[in-house]
RNA sequence: AGCGGGGUGGGGUAGCCAGGAUAUCCCGCGGGGCUCAUAACCCCGAGAUCAAUAGUUCAAAUCUAUUCCCCGCUACCA
């Protein structure tokens, strides 16, 4: 079973937790879907890319508290922060949602009710964590107390400040409410849980099949060989989808977000005036493009769930590896964290190069090593030396003796040069080695400049003007070639080199076969203007001491 | 602790699933060339007991077992 032109696809991305704003670790998620999904487009397939804000959830509650502002406010502003981020970067999905959506609470609610009919779905009475003074139930999140291992004061979840270990709320000494500080008392409570354990043999199969990373496979078969347990999938919040016919409860957040696959999917379709159930419930093939962290509940807990309604399951998923910060893993708590907005945009940082390194840096399921000093040797070094050079070194020539595309006729060395490179990127990007195919692509200009090299044309532009116009031909047909096969990974690129090369029309919806089609000599070319520029030392020193100071200041502060 | 991923020249990496002759690519380093181009480009070269040990095999980076080291996840943080 492999991906056909005819099928119908859904590409979805992990959603971005709406109390924050971007930060490099999600862009190791969202660069490669986009990548993916334009590579999808490129070579002719049927795709629908969706993303969207998950807005609910205890963490939500609390720093809206903390910042004393609604719920409603604090997940607008980091809505409305990520639909820019999304744009700024060329993440083209077809819809950023948000699960705060009426179309979402609709969706979210009939699929818990469709499973209540089937009856995946039973309650029970649990003991949880009480505030009397603040009237309600404590999730770990909103515990505070003493951690069992090192004395330190730690979370319900995670000794956070001292050794980091993950914690029961039970193992917590002397309990206590966040936000009032009083005692923690246990109180029983009825709960809604999802049988999930009917779904084991379900998901072994479903879990076996599953295309996209090994690392998403082998996590999910793990997990379920260690038994299922059910899974509560009710909370006891102020702020989230209220739970369908027991509305003092809310749906848990991971009960619903995943959810917004579909309700988007439901919105962009009544929008476009598409069907939806074309996608999710007759012929869809769904990818989902997620972080490591969380494939459980991908590749156990979500496949259950649309099993248990009947939707469509994932043919893929494609979890990333983690992202480390000069070193040291991503962590916003003590300062380890570059921040798309403040750090690379209002920077000046060309957002192409960040597609690119993010890209190109190593296999997607690795670990990836954000160091700026490394950022700018490969920018310098591929980005301004190999690609940028070969661009503007043809471009500026052809423009200075001709003005536009020489007369000539496309070699077969070159002809085939440039379809091997297009077969070698159809396989790679459907294996989601997208390293590769960016690989790929700048061997193409490595191969232009060493064709520009040897041709000469600086000395045949004197004498034999004829032999000049051919060669320099070759190198502007491998320039468009490149042009279209890097798109997915720089969009925006690739649009001005589109330009550069004289060409009409949206280059984001040229096709691959596109790459061997001869250039009409005779298009006027517009003056080149070189595409990338080298990043200074002090640039960098500049942005390194920003990370510093910020790694500097979570220190003392943790102090 | 359990589960999962990884350890390849100075750095970063590919190859491992389907074992085969000189182990890939981007840098760095040494040498040469070119001068159209953002001191960019092109060519040549040095540099690796493929984490360790034991095994399977005519043949192991690749398969098996054990050990060491790094990283991630573990159901109420997303």
């Amino acid at each position: 079973m492999t991906l056909t032109k005819a099928d119908k696809i859904v590409v979805t991305c992990g959603l971005p937790y709406a109390n924050g704003t971007a930060h490099i670790g999600h862009l190791r998620t969202y660069i490669p879907g986009d990548a993916y999904v334009r590579y999808l487009k490129r070579y002719g397939y049927d795709v629908v890319f969706f993303c969207g804000s998950d807005a609910h959830g205890a963490p939500i509650e609390l720093a809206a508290e903390q910042a004393g502002v609604s719920p409603q406010k604090l997940i607008e502003k980091y809505h409305a922060h990520f639909e820019k981020i999304f744009r700024k970067l060329n993440i083209g999905v077809d819809l950023y949602g948000n699960t705060e959506a009426p179309y979402h609470y609709k969706r979210a609610q009939t699929i818990i009710r469709t499973l209540e009919e089937n009856g995946y779905v039973e309650a029970r009475d649990v003991a949880l964590p009480y505030c009397n003074t603040c009237q309600t139930f404590l999730a770990d999140r909103f515990l505070v107390g003493t951690c069992p291992y090192c004395g330190a004061i730690a979370r319900g979840d995670e000794c956070d400040q001292g050794c980091q270990r993950y914690l029961d709320a039970d193992q917590l000494i002397n309990p206590r409410c966040v936000t009032c500080g009083s005692p923690a008392v246990k109180r029983n409570a009825r709960h809604h849980f999802f049988k999930l354990s009917m779904f084991t043999d379900f998901l072994t199969k479903f879990n076996k099949r599953l295309k996209g990373t090994a690392l998403a496979r082998n996590y999910a078969l793990g997990w379920i060989r260690q038994g299922l347990k059910d899974w509560g999938i009710s909370r006891d919040l102020k702020w989230g989808i209220p739970y369908p016919g027991d509305e003092d409860l809310v749906l848990y957040v991971w009960a619903e977000n995943y959810a917004g696959y579909i309700s988007f999917t439901e919105e962009w379709a009544r929008q476009t005036g598409v069907d939806w159930e074309d996608y999710w419930i007759r012929d869809g093939k769904i990818i989902n493009f997620i972080g490591a962290d969380i494939v459980y509940h991908h590749a156990v807990f979500w496949p259950a769930i649309l099993k248990g309604v009947n939707y469509n399951t994932a043919y893929a998923i494609v979890a990333s590896g983690m992202v480390k910060v000069e070193g040291h893993g991503l962590s916003k708590s003590r300062g380890f964290v570059i921040d798309i907005e403040e750090d690379i945009i209002k920077q000046g940082i060309d957002l192409d190069a960040v597609r690119y390194y993010i890209l190109s840096y190593t296999g997607y399921t690795k670990d990836l090593d954000f160091i700026w000093k490394d950022f700018q040797i490969r920018v310098n070094n591929e980005l301004v030396g190999i690609l940028g050079n070969y661009a503007y070194r043809v471009l500026l020539f052809i423009h200075k003796h001709f003005k536009k595309i020489p007369q000539g006729t496309l070699t077969d060395e070159v002809t085939s040069q440039i379809r091997n490179t297009v077969e070698a990127i159809d396989k790679t990007f459907h294996r989601f080695r997208f390293k590769e195919a960016a690989d790929a692509a700048m061997l193409l200009a490595s191969f232009g400049n060493t064709l520009f090299q040897q041709s000469e044309p600086w000395k045949t532009i004197k004498e034999e003007r004829d032999r000049a116009q051919f060669d320099l031909y070759q190198c502007l047909q491998v320039l468009k070639a490149i042009t279209i096969l890097i798109e997915p990974v720089m969009p925006a690129i690739s649009e001005r080199i589109w330009q550069q090369l004289g060409q009409d029309g949206n280059i984001h919806e040229v096709k691959v076969e596109e790459c061997t089609e001869p250039l009409v000599p005779g298009t006027k070319l517009p003056n080149p203007e070189a595409l990338f520029t080298k990043i200074a030392d002090e640039t960098v020193e500049a942005l390194t001491s920003r990370l510093n100071q910020r790694i500097e200041s979570a220190r003392a502060k943790a102090k």
